[in-house]
DNA sequence: ATGTTC
């Protein structure tokens, strides 16, 4: 049966798939997205494997997935799965390999014109400031002991060895330090992996990119985010790199083990899941946290290499660069929310999914307690990105979160197949873009033909309400592995 | 995403 064909429309918006189409949904499946975002989903196993997240022990209200949908390890990318505190699933593939997968977004004090004709400068300048690729070490020394120390402390490490100001910190999501982090559930094989990428992008989608802003939709949210029409940004998208990667392969064979003593039985083994409160989940729990706290560590330093590069580029201006916000995309956390009017305590985890948390929530830090918390949303190379706003209407239908990027709608084979690199790069040094990649297969494989319109999915959430447009940011020089 | 088949 198609999943596709029985989606129900809920409104311009939003569809869904009720607990009838598959034995086994405890809840319905939310799918938001508009006709056009419809056409280019369901070619893959998305859909298929929202039903399966349906499933899971605990899972609450919906398996709801965002227009950036895609096929993900076990579950689709694009999707947020809440399960019910503390005896709920937690599932390693709930959230990826790339524990704490996100962006961040500095505001410079210097405008478009400062860096015409300067971009592919700009682009050589921080591609050999920043390093980057498959594998990629950086150049600083961590021994095993302060390793432990950013597991542990996050960007609390950075900010002691001078890596952030102070301004940072309120700047990043949960400041960038999750408390429940224990470095003694992180392999030593993970942190062998770790100890020399702090300070790297990594490769696959992960970017740094220089972009100006070139269009506001609120005037009052953009001045509270310090977003001024004409000024450059700076982009940073990576995570938690080798460490985070194997946190995730160690506890994705633990689940698998142990599973069965908890009486679990999911449809697809990548959906592995124990029970939150059980040993192996609260190992895995506090595991998480440490990767998170590496990958908001990872994209502090690199913060770092990127402001001493832009002084010295920029020398004799303006040179400030602001932390606008932080947020990560792939993490799990326990969080307070609302469902058929009783509050409860969830396990909610995001895979591809931003947090949207609105005006007055506790959670968002006090300069945008007014205006709810920046959303990042990168597209793809070449393309826009965005700025948005949390919102409370997120807080009642999507556990507060929203989408992360524009999402693929070609597997990275594909893209490699029918892609002109030669082309592409002069179709972008065109339109004054510059790229400077390590290798060629990341330059082809993330092309924009192989992602889906960044203009409609932010529409999408934007006429959902689950994320407010603030700003909008065309790239101008990007660096990638 | 990932020392891309530890």
């Amino acid at each position: 049966m198609n999943l596709k064909n029985q989606l129900v429309k809920k409104s311009d918006y939003l569809w869904e798939l009720p607990t009838h189409v598959k034995k086994g949904m405890k809840v319905p499946v939310q799918v938001y997205a508009s006709k056009k975002i419809l056409e280019e989903i369901g070619g893959d196993k998305s859909l298929e494997q929202l039903t399966n997240v349906a499933m899971l022990p605990g899972i609450t209200k919906a398996s709801i997935v965002m227009p950036d949908v895609h096929e993900g390890y076990g579950f689709p990318i694009g999707g947020i799965a809440a399960t019910s505190w503390p005896d709920g699933g937690i599932s390693p593939g709930g959230i990826g390999y790339d524990i704490n997968c996100g962006v961040r977004l500095l505001a410079s004090h210097l405008k478009r014109e400062d860096l015409l004709r300067r971009g592919e400068d700009l682009a050589k300048a921080l591609y050999a400031q920043v390093p980057s690729g498959v594998g990629k070490g950086g150049n600083i020394l961590l021994s095993e002991k302060e390793l432990d120390e950013v597991l542990r402390r996050g960007v609390q490490w950075a900010l002691e060895k001078g890596y952030a100001v102070p301004e940072d910190i309120a700047k990043i999501e949960s400041q960038g330090q999750l408390d429940n982090s224990d470095p003694q559930f992180v392999s030593e094989y993970a942190k062998r992996r770790g100890i020399d990428q702090l300070g790297t992008i990594g490769s696959g989608n992960h970017f740094v990119e220089v972009s100006y802003i070139d269009e506001i939709y609120d005037e009052e949210i953009a001045a509270t985010f310090g977003l001024k029409l004409g000024r450059l940004t700076v982009l940073i998208h990576t995570g938690s790199r080798g460490l985070g990667h194997q946190v995730a392969s160690d506890y994705m064979k633990v689940m698998v083990a142990s599973m069965g003593k908890y009486g679990i039985s999911v449809p697809d083994r990548e959906l592995a899941c124990v029970p939150f409160n059980s040993q192996e989940g609260q190992e895995y729990f506090k595991a998480m946290a440490a990767a998170a706290n590496y990958a908001w560590c990872n994209r502090q330093v690199i913060t770092w290499e990127i402001r001493n590069a832009w002084e010295e580029f920029f020398k004799g201006k303006n040179t400030q660069l602001d932390l606008v916000y932080d947020v990560a995309h792939n993490i799990a956390k326990v969080e307070d929310h609302v469902v058929n009017g009783e509050k409860k305590k969830l396990i909610v985890h995001r895979k591809g999914s931003t947090r949207s948390f609105g005006p007055g929530h506790p959670e968002v830090t006090d300069c945008y307690k007014q205006t709810g918390q920046p959303v990042i949303i990168p597209g793809s190379m070449g393309t826009a990105s965005y700025v948005m706003a949390g919102t409370a209407h997120a807080m009642e239908e999507s556990f507060g979160s929203t989408c992360h990027g524009a999402g693929r709608r070609m597997s990275r084979r594909a893209a490699q197949r029918s892609v002109n690199i030669h082309e592409l790069e002069k179709e972008l040094a065109g339109r004054n873009i510059f790229v400077r990649a390590g290798s060629r297969s990341g330059v082809s494989e993330e092309a924009p033909i192989a992602y889906k319109d960044i203009d409609e999915v932010i529409e999408v959430v934007h006429q959902a309400g689950i994320a407010k447009k603030v700003a909008r940011l065309r790239p101008m020089a990007v660096i990638k592995g």
